[in-house]
DNA sequence: ACCTGAACACCGTTCAAGT
DNA sequence: ACCTGAACACCGTTCAAGT
């Protein structure tokens, strides 16, 4: 027995991490195995169904006790790993890989309100992890070129925007509550 | 004199709206303009610029008088190519593209309102997109594997989540201005 | 079950050369 | 200025064959 469908996965979540999605190719990923690129359909059928997998993996275990640190969660699996929004998002994780957080954020906000948080968490990631990789390389949008901004400050100020957006969209939701009167969880 | 830098953004865009992203190549777009790949190199640089010059010419003109007619506006013009939502989104259209459209809305709702709801836009956009080609394909997501629902039915109520998302923001937009009584106009 | 080796039909990009 | 032709270093995927 030489590899497992688990040794493929993480190999290929190896060459993501260092190397970023566009070197993300079958015959990477053998090289990392050290295996031809064909033993690689042995265990996967195709590219697509891998990238899926490595999207179900980097979203594996999000979870918390209310909207925002779920929320919170998910968007750190997503920049936990480079190119991890991406990634997630390109995999169609809005309607599978994430549909478990989704199920469990609707418990607590409804379908419509976990829908709009979760649609606005990946969008906010996706843009956070192409900001921070612009400013690593250099390519600064202009507008923060003269300002000597750290990346880690800019992180920070990402992430500040991130939990106002999120509060924005709880107090749309809470709005919406006080409109018909009823709690999630008491509907049906 | 043959073609021009706009021929090849033209030829490109009716290559992605006929054949989808994954067949767009230099390649597929030198033979859509009858000429030898090599040729595209004259009017662009590489792909990605192209990639980037398409996201432009797809979200241009997106306007209106109201946040919520100017999102919209620019759902649909993500909605009116195939692919557009991944094309727009992948270009970084976060920063550069989108980013007349952002000014735009700043001046109504304020920065972090205009980013909030612009997030929001693409991610939904995206999802619609993604949901109403694997309901063409017959790759149907189990939930709604039985329910005989039409493309129709389905792009109208995806579009009708899409308002309610957009409603949610504003209400809670709203409570932001209540809370330091000031309108965005006014600030500074 | 897991892998190799060879092949097929593709890629993006460069560069000398033509008109 | 705009294009051709040829080349380089890659792709994803298939398939017979090995162990």
């Amino acid at each position: 027995m030489r590899n497992t469908r688990d040794d493929v996965i993480v190999a290929a979540l190896g060459v993501l991490d260092t190397h970023g999605l566009e070197f993300c190719s079958m015959r990477r990923f053998a090289v990392a195995l050290d295996v031809q690129p064909s033993a690689l359909y042995h265990h996967v059928p195709n590219k697509q169904t891998l990238l899926a997998l490595m999207a179900d993996e980097i979203v594996r275990g999000v979870g918390g006790d209310d909207p925002v640190s779920v929320c919170r969660a998910l968007r750190n699996a997503l920049l936990s790993i480079r190119d991890g929004a991406d990634v997630v998002a390109t995999a169609s994780a809005f309607r599978l890989g994430a549909s478990a957080v989704e199920t469990y954020l609707a418990g607590m906000v409804g379908d419509e309100g976990a829908r709009t948080l979760l649609l606005y968490t990946f969008g906010q990631a996706q843009s956070t992890q192409t900001q921070l990789q612009a400013h690593e390389i250099g390519a600064l949008p202009a507008e923060v070129a003269a300002s000597e901004l750290t990346p880690e400050a800019l992180e920070a100020e990402l992430t500040t925007s991130f939990d106002r957006g999120i509060a924005i969209i709880l107090a749309g939701l809470a709005t919406q509550h006080e409109a018909d009167g009823t709690d999630e969880r008491e509907k049906r």
